[in-house]
DNA sequence: GGGGACGCAGACAACGCTGTCAAGAGGACC
DNA sequence: GGTCCTCTTGACAGCGTTGTCTGCGTCCCC
């Protein structure tokens, strides 16, 4: 007959009502379910019973405020509608969860307040480790992680920095294949629209940042190398619309390019349709390669050509990294950098 | 000069050292932060300004342990990177951030543990409110939460429940609709791919049950009442391969139908490719609609006839009984039906 | 000038759990 | 029979908050 509490209605089993109905002091239970001193056999079973017909679990809040880790990592995504995010979250699950950690995604734009502001509502929750994803070169919002002790990946950030592991594509290399591709096909004209320049949208310019100026960089590498002096590159959003825009730009040039690098997939899709939707032929009129290979990247006619990064098999490593910190704290911040794969499809 | 506890490396400011700070006793510093009594504006200051020289914040799990709401609604989805699921979750944090909570998404196949025992970590974890998504008919899941007086919504889930709100698609409508446009465009003999039978693949069968079942059953309905009999219902895995399987089988019969109605868009992708890639014109041989309106749909080519649903809307109006049934305990669930949109594209 | 009202702030006891200290029971051994 | 283990269990403090009780001035009014 255990005395349950009754809160607005709610009834939640405590410790007590174990250790009463089992006829154990809460000692005895607690250390029954953590296996954490020896317990004897029939005292063990009878409180395993207890539990059993109490329904009881432990408060989590009660244990970590008494220090126990909250099994528990968070993940903080851009965007949580971008397709790419919920592979990186997977990815990080798959690791996680057999090792009973629960991977709490958190959508940053979603929030009316700062990533920075996020990492401290995690850091207020306890977590025991961090990743941050998305795009940017400020690390500054991870310093409260760091600076607490909790392990941090940086997920698409270059620049390692003290403390901090990191996740990278190798967006150079990408930048550089893709490109090497197109002359491997006998095009020599070739175009990238990026993302949005820092100065505004604009033919070409150097100002760009983040990874897609490192994708910028190694289009720039490959043309060098095959010693073609002209580079194209149109600046505009991340988007459908942005990569309609930049194919527009292209084709009003006065000798448009023969094919074209986007930055991404959707981008890619965008001037795929802008193309398509002027009439000309993809691959025969221009050729187009995308970044990422997303789902739409294989259901698209024709299928586009992208370069594959392995964005779940990067989750995994995220979350292995952040294990083996918490692991092992005292262990150096590490670097990951993945390479990527060209998936030839009909749009080369 | 405040002590700050050092524990593994890790530093955290607690609130007596803010009390500390200030010169003021812990009590004040609670209350001048949740303004719950009255505080002179001078003390108040003091507090403050003694707050960010620490960059103190409340440990969370302190404050729900004395019965605080965790401001945390958990969203149990059935497989994060199944796109329809993000833009559930994006629906929800735009109701939910803006009055202060925060999503715990938990992708419930990733886990080694049934979607039962996720609800019961998640009552563990004290959140607020909690929202199941996934087409199944087995409400117990969400009963441990029901009892421990925890908001609960059903999301996609046909049956009302005892204290369980519900959040479901019109899906018998939206098969009428569907089957009811392609009748309009001069189809007659018009077949449907489904989800799985329980009795295995078959030709037809009443076995079906779940969302999927009700958009069959509109279908069905929708012929009917244009005085047709003659049915053709395939079954299978719900993907892109189950569609492409589902088409062959269709297009074995003596007499294929002319249009198809998928049960969602990777099934009527599937079903698509599978149909280009055997030289039918689509939609002239064939025409297709599928459910969901995803990404992809308006990207492959033709672009897919769909029933939309407003997924994201649904998830604000998920989040919304939850706030409410927070704010309200006491009011009784309440069950919400959403239309669908026919988008018609190229498929039809 | 005394009594009450009021504004403000501190002391203290929980919340539910776990690590540590301590002790009782039982057996082994001298 | 007494001492010293070992095995098992219980009591207790404390994790960082917040709600409540209490107390101290100050002001107002009769």
């Amino acid at each position: 007959m255990a005395a349950r509490r009754f809160v607005d209605g709610k009834q939640r089993v405590r410790i007590v009502d174990v250790a009463a109905r089992a006829g154990v002091s809460i000692t005895t239970v607690s250390h029954a379910l953590s296996g954490r001193r020896p317990v004897s056999e029939a005292t063990r079973e009878r409180v395993q019973r207890a539990i059993e017909e109490l329904s009881y679990r432990p408060n989590e809040a009660a244990r970590s405020l008494r220090g126990q880790p909250t099994t528990t990592v968070a993940v903080i995504v851009p965007d949580i509608t971008n397709p790419f995010y919920p592979q990186l979250a997977r990815g990080m699950q798959d690791v996680l969860s057999p090792k009973g950690y629960q991977a709490l995604i958190c959508s940053s734009d979603a929030e009316p307040v700062s990533r920075r502001e996020i990492v401290e509502q995690m850091l207020a929750r306890r977590v025991d480790g961090i990743c941050i994803s998305g795009y940017y070169d400020d690390h500054t919002d991870a310093e409260p992680a760091v600076e607490a002790g909790v392990p941090v990946v940086l997920f698409g950030h270059r620049a390692p920095y003290p403390g901090i592991s990191t996740v990278t594509t190798d967006d150079i290399g990408a930048g550089r294949l893709a490109t090497e591709h197109l002359l491997s096909r006998g095009h020599e004209r070739i175009a990238f629209i990026s993302g949005p320049s820092i100065s505004g949208p604009s033919i070409s310019g150097p100002s760009d940042v983040g990874p897609p100026a490192d994708r910028v960089a190694g289009y720039r590498a490959a043309l060098e190398s095959a010693g073609i002096a002209d580079e194209l590159v149109v600046h505009g959003p991340v988007s459908r619309e942005g990569g309609a825009a930049g194919m527009r730009q292209l084709l009003a040039l006065d000798h448009p390019p023969q094919a074209v690098v986007c930055t991404n997939d959707f981008v890619a899709i965008g001037a795929m349709q802008e193309a398509l939707d002027r009439g000309l032929d993809v691959p025969g009129d221009v050729a187009l390669v995308g970044f990422d290979d997303i789902d739409a990247a294989a259901l698209v006619r024709p299928a586009l050509t992208t370069m594959a990064v392995a964005i779940r098999r990067q989750g995994q490593a995220a979350a292995q990294l952040i294990l083996d910190r918490i692991a092992n704290p005292d262990q150096p911040p590490q670097a990951t950098l993945f390479g990527t794969d060209l998936v030839q499809r009909q749009s080369t």
